[in-house]
DNA sequence: GTCTATAGGCTGATAGAC
DNA sequence: GTCTATCAGCCTATAGAC
């Protein structure tokens, strides 16, 4: 049989070694990740990281950039919305975790990456981080412009939400762990009530202090 | 000389590792930071991190012991404070900034632990972060009572807090890179100014609805 | 495309001289 | 307390069989 839709053996491969390692270099980070353990977590031999990736380096690339770029296109579709700023805020809220949903332990990386001052970027991946601050810039002055936000610095306020929105999701392995050990409840924060949680939170922070309803006299 | 008031000079080794040490372990993680090199950023011989700490781990350790302590007692110490919420939660933000102070590094090594579900730590480290957990939890329950705090979810909110806080120092070796690289404006901003910007934001985003400042008649 | 076997480098730890 | 020298173990990468 010529195989003709079924997808070939070699892109299952591909596929369970960016699983796999997406999971170990989330956890260990690059130097704690062997290719060994990655290897065995994907089920695949050893050998197979150089053949699809040039090795370690190129596996760990691979990840960011094949995971970034899909979100990355939609989150840069915001800037065509026209939609008020607080909404694109919440919209762009949502399609993090989407990312998220995708492939789990991206947040963790993409945080021991921007801990490390970007050791393991290279110039296909650097432009994926500014775009995302790009992207987040837009909406804030934008937000601003419109009169819906007050008046905060961008980068600032760029920090405070993606600092907040990548601590929870890259923080569930150590409040799974508490849990099961019984030092924290066992009912743990779902993704979907932290997302409207900061969506909330955000949308208070930023408010703009006078609505603007209707038109002020001079008094 | 019997050597009265100087500092022995195994102290200033000892120091000196705990320094080095934070700086690559932050950097690197801590299997990315090798003795070789925590040993040569110390200018001090390898065998002295066994010696003085009982090998690696006992460095990572002893660095996150040895640094969390003294804020750790001062952010308990604000659970007898009986100044209103937003107040306390304010000066939080202030001691956590001033612990970054004493050791720049802590935020990023606290961030690799907690991503790493706390890998590294043992039964004398895992009390510090629930005490932090602790400490912000009883100021915004706290904050709730009293009703100046709106009926947010304290854990959710305490992930919010630490994150938009911890996020901001941890990336800071990133965006000094970008900026040394021109992709970002050179003029980066300041501890303070990132404090002040992040204590109005929570205070705002927490505020209760009412502000009850007077009584309301009913309409 | 996949696997096995192996080469070669680097890592952390420590024994023993000072 | 400090240093030098050394070692066993693990790491990544790859050559070559299938």
């Amino acid at each position: 049989m010529k195989s003709i839709g079924l997808k070939k053996k070699s892109e299952a491969t591909r596929e369970a070694l960016l699983a796999a390692g997406t999971r170990l270099f989330a956890e260990r980070g690059f130097d704690g990740a062997s290719v060994d353990a990655i290897a065995r977590g994907a089920k695949v031999n050893k050998a197979m990281i150089s053949y699809h990736f040039r090795g370690k380096d190129g596996l760990y690339r691979a990840i960011l950039a094949e995971t970034f770029e899909p979100t990355l296109k939609r989150i840069e579709g915001l800037k065509a919305d026209s939609r008020p700023a607080p909404e694109r805020l919440k919209t762009f809220v949502s399609l993090f975790a989407e990312m998220v949903d995708h492939r789990p332990g991206l947040p963790a990386m993409i945080l021991r990456e921007v801990l490390s001052g970007g050791h393991h970027l290279d110039e296909r991946t650097i432009p994926y981080f500014l775009a995302v601050l790009a992207a987040v810039q837009q909406i804030v002055k934008g937000g601003i412009r419109e009169r819906s936000f007050r008046r905060v610095d961008p980068i600032l306020t760029h920090i405070s939400l993606i600092g907040g929105l990548v601590f929870f999701f890259a923080t569930q392995p150590l409040r799974e762990r508490f849990a099961r050990e019984g030092r924290l409840p066992v009912r743990l924060p779902a993704s979907a009530a932290y997302v409207a949680h900061f969506q909330n939170l955000m949308s208070r922070a930023l408010q703009a202090d006078e609505p603007l309803k209707t038109v002020r006299k001079r008094r």
